[in-house]
RNA sequence: GGGCCUGUAGCUCAGUUGGUUAGAGCAGAGCGCUCAUAACGCUUUGGUCGUAGGUUCGAGUCCUACCGGGCCUACCA
């Protein structure tokens, strides 16, 4: 059997996600992990909350709560969103998680062993009235190049000039505005991945499959500059996994944890050991994903993420896997993706700009976001949300083009019929035409799911959809029911599997739908077609249905006008 | 500044290793059907493929320059 691992990247703990974040790894990651279901594959699908790191802190502070309380809290309104819009977890995990701990402390400690850390004395600015270490871009001040007041340490946002902190001019907390602000040494553990670039480089360079967005950047980090730069990966703050060699002491780093990056990606594995614990399972059934040499050898591993997070996932998590030593899994295949702007700018976490994950499931269903969001994700370059293309798009698709269909379908037959399987005719050349022009889309539609070409995979299967509405145009049941109710009734037979098998075939983009559909027919079937013909033949003559409620209502221009005008500025 | 991606019909996008008259969906127009969520089907109008050069028997596809859009640039995650 063919065994899949699939990772989504994991969403900051700092707020509800927007449509933008969703798209770009959640979502495509769960169409995989339901479609390769759906093929019989055995699939372990992790995703988690990423917790720690300066954000969380204020982000605690300012909602005047203990951060470990705070990050509880919103991993609970993550974790429920994520069941509302249907995101088939095997485990959604926390990044603050004991495992977590254990693995990341565990992993350090082998790089160590291994010679590939290194202590670094640095200088970092310390801001007196907010008690704490601030990362560069958390100091303002005014540019020394144009400047521009709100600079931040790292970039001026302005003239895009590359900044050190000390460089600006008046520099001040981002936080507090404290201008009480000082340079002090702090001791740092740096993972040496400069050690580790020829390695790297050879791996990336043997993945040709990979989407151009993945290695390109990949090779933009390894060979910038001087190459691949050792990166700090422990922090001066309060909350996140202290800073320990294994379960031993490190003298020195008593008071300071990992950093955010370094300990996120290590929490697919943890996950997978929480979601073992969480199910009264072994060690060794969460390591036979991720130990080669336990069973991970024949698992294919999949990782879906943005583009901002490529570096980390090509190149400073294969570092740590590598560098362990040990025999852990490496990715086989990142996707990554572009991103989703909103309606002419970019959808923006801070700013509160676009579509949140709440706000959408308060106004339709999780279907109509997950099939607009994957038949436009942002696969080759940027794109964009805009009302009128979503109004549109979801009309015609999903009410249109597969809505209308189970309804004229189901119907028809209720009032011909009654609301059964009718027995009797015969398949001519219009049922044997659909059969074979069916057959060669569900195999491209696979193809195009395998390849996680999902753009082009949305294209196949509502040309599958549209198939049944040509058919039944063709066969005119309506018509032949006068003359031939015989053949009247095996068209409707063919065209109630249709809607049988347009549930099982569209499952992995529109699961509540699906599950309409099939529950309507009647069918505890779920099997994937491998033939066209015995596929339509899965409702026998004699079996019952009803006839289903609107599948799809379609979106009026009132509402468009109305949500168009609500969400047009920014979030309170 | 550097790197990468991108510019194809009104809109969203396909265009395989360069190979006849450049495709799809939506929108528009016409016709048909009347089972259906005024739904469906058929036909059809739209493009000197960002601009200018170059390579070639042949360029949307390769090369160069320029123009426009976007992203990344390592202490946000």
């Amino acid at each position: 059997m063919n065994r899949y691992l699939i990772t989504s990247a994991i969403p900051y703990i700092n707020g509800i996600k927007h449509l933008g974040n969703l798209v770009g790894s959640q979502l495509p990651a769960d169409l995989f992990a339901r479609y390769q279901r759906a093929r019989g594959a055995e699939v372990m699908f992790i995703c988690a909350t990423d917790e720690h790191g300066t954000p969380a802190e204020l982000a605690a502070t300012k909602a005047g709560k203990p951060v470990a309380e705070y990050c509880a809290d919103m991993w609970q309104v993550q974790k429920d969103l994520s069941d509302r819009f249907r995101l088939s977890f095997d485990h959604f995990g926390r990044s603050s998680s004991k495992r977590n701990h254990a693995l990341t402390q565990h992993l350090a400690g082998k790089l160590a062993d291994n010679g590939l850390i290194e202590e670094v004395v640095e200088k970092q600015v310390y801001s007196k009235a907010d008690g704490r270490f601030l990362p560069d871009r958390y100091i303002e001040g005014t540019c020394p190049n144009c400047g521009y007041e709100n600079a931040r340490g790292d970039q001026c946002e302005e003239c895009t000039k590359q900044l050190d902190p000390t460089d600006l001019i008046n520099p001040r907390s981002a936080v507090s505005g404290s201008t009480d602000l000082e340079v002090r040494e702090t001791r740092h553990l740096y993972l040496r991945q400069s050690a580790l670039r020829d390695k790297l480089n050879a791996w990336i360079d043997s993945k040709n499959d990979w989407p151009v967005l993945t290695t390109s950047i990949a090779k933009k980090w390894l060979n910038d500059g001087d190459g691949l730069r050792d990166r700090g990966i422990t922090r001066d703050l309060d909350w996140g996994v202290p800073v320990r060699r294994g379960d031993q002491d490190w003298p020195g780093f008593e008071s300071k944890v990992f950093y955010v990056w370094f300990d996120a990606p290590i929490e697919y594995i943890a996950a997978t050991a929480e979601w073992a614990d969480s199910n009264g399972l072994s060690e060794n059934d969460w390591e036979r994903w991720w130990r080669t040499e336990k069973g991970a050898e024949n698992v294919r591993y999949v990782q879906f993420m943005g583009k901002d997070n490529v570096p980390f996932h090509t190149l400073s998590f294969p570092a740590t896997i590598m560098g362990s030593g040990e025999d852990w899994k490496l990715v086989d295949y990142i996707k990554s993706f572009n991103y989703l702007n909103y309606d002419g700018g970019q959808f923006s976490t801070s700013q509160g700009r676009g579509v949140f994950m709440d706000q959408a499931l308060d106004i339709l269903p999780s279907d109509y976001w997950r099939w607009w969001l994957l038949s436009h994700a942002p696969e080759n370059s940027d794109s964009e949300f805009t009302w009128e293309n979503f109004q549109q798009s979801v009309n015609k698709d999903l009410a249109d083009v597969l809505g209308n269909f189970a309804s004229r379908v189901t119907k028809f037959c209720r009032a011909k019929f009654g609301e059964v399987v009718p027995e009797g005719g015969t398949y001519g050349t219009d049922e044997e035409r659909l059969i074979a022009d069916l057959t060669t889309r569900i195999r491209a539609y696979e193809a195009h799911m395998d390849a996680i070409d999902i753009r082009k995979a949305a294209g196949e299967l509502r040309a599958i959809w549209v198939a049944g509405n040509e058919y039944l145009q063709s066969a005119a049941p309506w018509a032949v029911f006068k003359e031939d109710p015989a053949k009247a009734a095996a068209i409707i037979r063919l065209s109630l599997n249709l809607i049988h098998l347009y549930a099982i075939l569209s499952a992995p983009f529109i699961p509540d739908a699906s599950a309409t559909l099939l529950a309507a027919m009647g069918s505890e079937k779920e099997e994937w077609p491998a033939h066209v013909r015995p596929a339509l033949e899965t409702l026998a003559p004699g079996q019952t249905f009803t006839v289903p409620d609107v599948l799809f209502a379609k979106i009026s221009d009132e509402d468009r006008e109305s949500w168009q005008s609500r969400f047009s500025g920014i979030r309170d």
